[in-house]
DNA sequence: CCAAAAGAGCACTATAGTAGTCCTCTTTAA
DNA sequence: TTAAAGAGGACTACTATAGTGCTCTTTTGG
C-alpha cells in the first residue's frame, strides 16, 4: 500500500506532541499521553535520540525533548531517521543489488518520483503538525483520489 | 524504507517493457525478456488485466497488450493496481481503525503529503519509463580519468 | 478435431520484516 | 540510597511478501 511503517507513524505522532508541549516529557508520560504503547515510545524515542532529533535526560525527574525549534524538524528527516534513506525502489537508494540494471530503463525515472516525494515530506515540519489542523466540513462526496487511482 | 513492494516495481518494469515492444506478448516471453520470473510476471499480469491496464488474448498465440496508450498509464494507477488506494498512513486513505483519531493532530497533514506524492507519481507515464532515459553522459577524458583513478 | 500454447484462478509455502516485549545496566534527583 | 527514568540489547509473535504449483478454460494450427 505504500505505507510508511507504523513505528514511523507513531514517531511522527510522537514528535508532533512533543512540539506542542513545548517542554521535555518522559516516555512512559508521552506514551500515556498518546496512547500509544509504552514499550514502543521507549524504544521510539530511543531511536531518535540516537538521531538527534530529541536530547534525552537521564534520571528520576528525566525525559526528552526535541532537540531543535519544532519548525527546523520536518517529516522526511523523521522518517530518515526511523527508517534509514527514503527510498521507492532499491535501486533509487544506491546503484547496485538489481540484476536488471542494464535492461531497466525506469531507474532515474524512480530517482525523480523519489525527489519529488522527498521534496513534500521536506516542506511538512513539526510546527505544522502541531498546529491546530484545519477541519474541513465534512461534505459526504465520494472519495475523488481513491476514484482517481 | 517507504518502499513499494517488488512486485509494483516489476509491474512498472514490465509495462515500461510492454510499451516500448508496442505489440502483444506473452507472460514467458515478457518474463524471458525482463529478467523476472515466469511465475511471477503471470500473477502479476493477471493482476494488472483485472485493473485494465492490459488486455489479455487466450489461446495458442495469445499474450497481453497495454489497454490504452503509454502516455495515458501513469505510476500512480500502476501502483494502485497492485497496492490498492495510495495511503503512506491508515488515515490518509479513510478514517475509522486508528484508535488515536481524537488525539492526533496529523491526519489531514498526512493527507497533504499524501496527495503531493500521488501527484508526482500521476505526472510520470509509461510513456516517460519507454523513452530511452538520459544517462548523464561521462566525458571520456582520457587524461581526467587516469587522474581520477 | 485434438494437441499444445497460453491465460484464469486458486491455494499454498517459505521467508523476512514489523511491532512489540523483556531484561539488565547506568544515571540522577529527592 | 532508593526509585524513577533512559540505554542498549536480545528475543518473540505475527503478518505481509514473493514466489510456486496445480487445475481449468480458451484458442489456434496441423
Amino acid at each position: 500500500m505504500l505505507r510508511i511503517s507504523k513505528l514511523s507513524d507513531y514517531a511522527t505522532a510522537l514528535l508532533a506532541r512533543m512540539a506542542q508541549l513545548g517542554a521535555p516529557i518522559s516516555a512512559p508520560a508521552l506514551a500515556a499521553d498518546t496512547r500509544i504503547p509504552p514499550t514502543t515510545v521507549a524504544k521510539l524515542l530511543k531511536q531518535l535520540a540516537k538521531s538527534e532529533l530529541v536530547s534525552a535526560t537521564r534520571g528520576v525527574s528525566g525525559g526528552y525533548q526535541l532537540s531543535r525549534a519544532p519548525r527546523l524538524i520536518n517529516v522526511a528527516q523523521v522518517l530518515a531517521a526511523l527508517e534509514g534513506p527514503l527510498a521507492l525502489t532499491e535501486c533509487s537508494a544506491y546503484d547496485g543489488n538489481c540484476l536488471r540494471v542494464g535492461f531497466c530503463s525506469t531507474k532515474n525515472h524512480w530517482r525523480k518520483i523519489n525527489r519529488a516525494l522527498i521534496a513534500a515530506l521536506e516542506t511538512v515540519t513539526l510546527a505544522d503538525l502541531a498546529a491546530p489542523e484545519y477541519v474541513p466540513v465534512f461534505t459526504p462526496r465520494p472519495n475523488v483520489l481513491a476514484a482517481q487511482v
